[in-house]
DNA sequence: CTTCTTTTATTGACAGCGGAAAAGAAGTGC
DNA sequence: GCACTTCTTTTCCGCTGTCAATAAAAGAAG
């Protein structure tokens, strides 16, 4: 069967197990007797789940770590060894590749992009695969074994069959991409939705860490959103989750390409407000850049239309809000970099849509660094390595 | 402890009895086998689980189950016994409290409703016993003891505090509803919001029984929405979620309650259809009931107010399926009476703004009778006898 | 400097849950 | 009656996590 090399698998055998892993992963080094109430287990679970681990490897003890200067006895802390084990993240847009090697603890080792040549399933695979190949040889320098590669694709997708269902940019139906990958690259392969992935992230390594609701709206190319409910992303009964961009915030606003009028996506995308801002400037902005660049010196025109987008943002914050009661909502995407040109406007519509106690949710921004999509991709295969929720392994194909 | 009379506990000690349990109760008559299969446990320990609730007699055998005519020993079903054990839930309105006396398969026995005088928690305290305590004389006739007692009040309750944070309808703030009601009735109190309540009855009884995402939309006096993702009841970080009323639809819409503008309740609440059915016919009609007759009577302009706002509720639930992505939507309530004066506005504008597979969500309707509501109160109270997760016991005040 | 207090960590005994395998039970078809 | 199938139960067993007791590592108190 386990057929990979050198793949001694996690020993982490208990669910409890792998909770306290993933509680050390999130919130950094911690004292035996605090994962103990964290996990709601016995101090004594803990120190017999722990052990394992630490011989393995995959934790450490800190040896400085002497905490609480007070009463009683230090506590010894342990933290997970971030160098133990290495993994690949690959974020497949439509015009390109980018991948990036983390560690176990997702912080990134290297970064890369390639721009992607044709967008059919061979072509896409080629490309990536000799991507991920090139990682491989040279995570080699770094003394760990590459335990899994992650693969985040924008569309619906479906994470337990690593089945890409329906994706609108590459233009592709149900390609078993995970299978696929899983044979060339010879590694545990997950893929997930990008969205999703980068909710992953954010919530074991980000601003979402240790909160059991919270949603991760990105702003950029198109709008989305992630949702964790109850600590766990919700991904829908059909694959399909978090469509925030084609909320419907007026009737008698732009047309949608879904079909609608006055959607997120048709208010607030790049492309709509580039469409807008040469609508209402007449200015012939080539690309987002200029059109923030045109707003940024000061013509009101274009100011307007951010200020547009950022209502359109805050009201679809504000629906989700209404709808989960998030405990925090964190924006993020490249349409950050226009922040200050709508933070306002966001605010405010967020304030007045939601409901009663719903507006206690904090609202915060989170920078988004291009490689970050990779890294949720990389967050999505430690996951899987850490749940071991099987991936796709290479070889047998189960149903 | 335990003081409270003929309370032996309910013997689902570990949670896999309670999940077992909970399956033959929403699943009828079952197989042992096939208990085994839904809960992913082998049948040696369905037999186990099973064997102390025959011997409580929760669970019976059913004597002429014998299913499955083909091959193989013939199955032997077990069912609930409702007779049991019985309950109590009731619903807190604005100007009236009904209650009903259920079995344990939440079955309605009586129902009783009395006009509230005095919104005030004394006065609803005090009217509230009354009623609880006349059900409970009357539940002696029917051999078997009153197990709990559910109340559902519209607004921000706190469930596993028992408390209601704020109720807009009573003008209550920070009301310690269960332990009041507890100390007065001597039972178990569970308290949550209304939508809530029903939405548990649904899940466990009702059109979503075995789903594990789907959501519930109430159309009356007021929009409501519950949700359950993953098989658990959403209810946001601060007890507030579900708000579906007060999406926004329509920056140019009616003026809201809320402060906002075109919120689904300005558009599709009795008040809100009352108050458009005058303005556009200039009929002066009194309420809800004689809107809905002049619609029924063919009266354009009244037929085009509740076109609207079968548009706003298709369109709310579009919002719900894209954010979501349930399984089913099931749309309940007194609204429902109008049903055939908007089902097609409700298709339409679900269809449109549904978003790829989100639109395979199965939207349907569910009949509410008035007491309906009170029967989702006592299901939160059988959901707390199952799962011990302790309401709040008459006598010891923790925390 | 010794002793007490406080908190953390570990150990070993133990209970209980759930699985595997095998046997028993209750039918149909031949 | 016999073979076959499927459901149910029994027995045994491993494993997980709790409990209670103990060790360990400090500061505080005298």
């Amino acid at each position: 069967m386990r057929s990979t090399p050198s793949s001694e698998a996690f020993p982490a055998h208990t669910p409890a197990a792998a909770q306290i892993f993933t509680i050390v992963l999130s919130h950094g080094p911690l004292a035996r007797a605090e994962i103990a109430q964290r996990a709601a287990l016995s101090p004594a679970a803990v120190t017999k789940a722990v052990r394992p681990l630490i011989e393995t490897g995959y934790l450490v003890e800190d040896v400085d770590g002497r905490s609480r200067p007070g009463l009683g006895r230090p506590a010894n802390l342990v933290r997970v060894d971030g160098g133990r084990a290495l993994f690949l993240g690959v974020k497949v847009t439509g015009d390109e590749i980018i991948a990036v090697l983390t560690d176990l603890r997702c912080r990134i080792r290297i970064a890369r992009r390639t721009p992607l040549a044709d967008r059919r399933p061979a072509g896409v695979l080629a490309t990536l695969s000799d991507l991920v190949l090139e990682l491989l040889t040279e995570a080699e320098g770094f003394g760990a074994a590459v335990k899994g590669v992650g693969i985040a694709v924008s569309g619906d997708v479906d994470r337990a069959e690593g089945l890409v269902r329906y994706s609108p940019f590459l233009e592709w139906r149900d390609v078993p991409l995970a299978d696929l990958a899983a044979m060339t690259v010879g590694l545990p392969v997950t893929v997930d939705n990008d969205v999703r992935a980068l909710t992953v992230a954010e919530q074991w390594f980000g601003a979402g860490a240790g909160l059991s609701d919270f949603a991760l709206v990105t702003v950029g190319a198109g709008i989305g959103c992630g949702l964790v409910v109850r600590g766990r992303v919700v991904a829908g009964a059909h694959g399909v989750a978090g469509e925030i961009g084609h909320l419907s915030l007026d009737p008698a606003g732009p047309r949608c390409h879904c079909g609608n009028r006055g959607c997120v996506e048709a208010i607030a995308s790049e492309s709509a407000i580039v469409r807008d801002v040469r609508a209402g400037t007449g200015v012939d902005v080539a690309d987002a850049a200029e059109a923030l660049e045109l707003a940024h010196r000061g013509d009101p025109g274009a100011r307007k239309v951010y200020a547009r987008a950022g209502w359109a943002i805050g009201r679809a914050i504000g629906s989700v809000v209404n709808l989960l009661g998030p405990e925090r909502v964190i924006i993020s995407g490249e349409g950050l970099a226009a922040y200050d040109l709508f933070a306002e406007q966001i605010r405010d519509a967020f304030a007045a849509s939601a409901f009663g106690a719903a507006a206690r949710c904090d609202v915060r921004t989170h920078p988004l660094p291009f490689e970050e999509w990779a890294r949720g991709a990389a967050a999505t295969a430690i996951q899987s390595f850490i749940a071991s929720d099987p991936p796709k392994e290479p070889k047998d194909h189960k149903e």
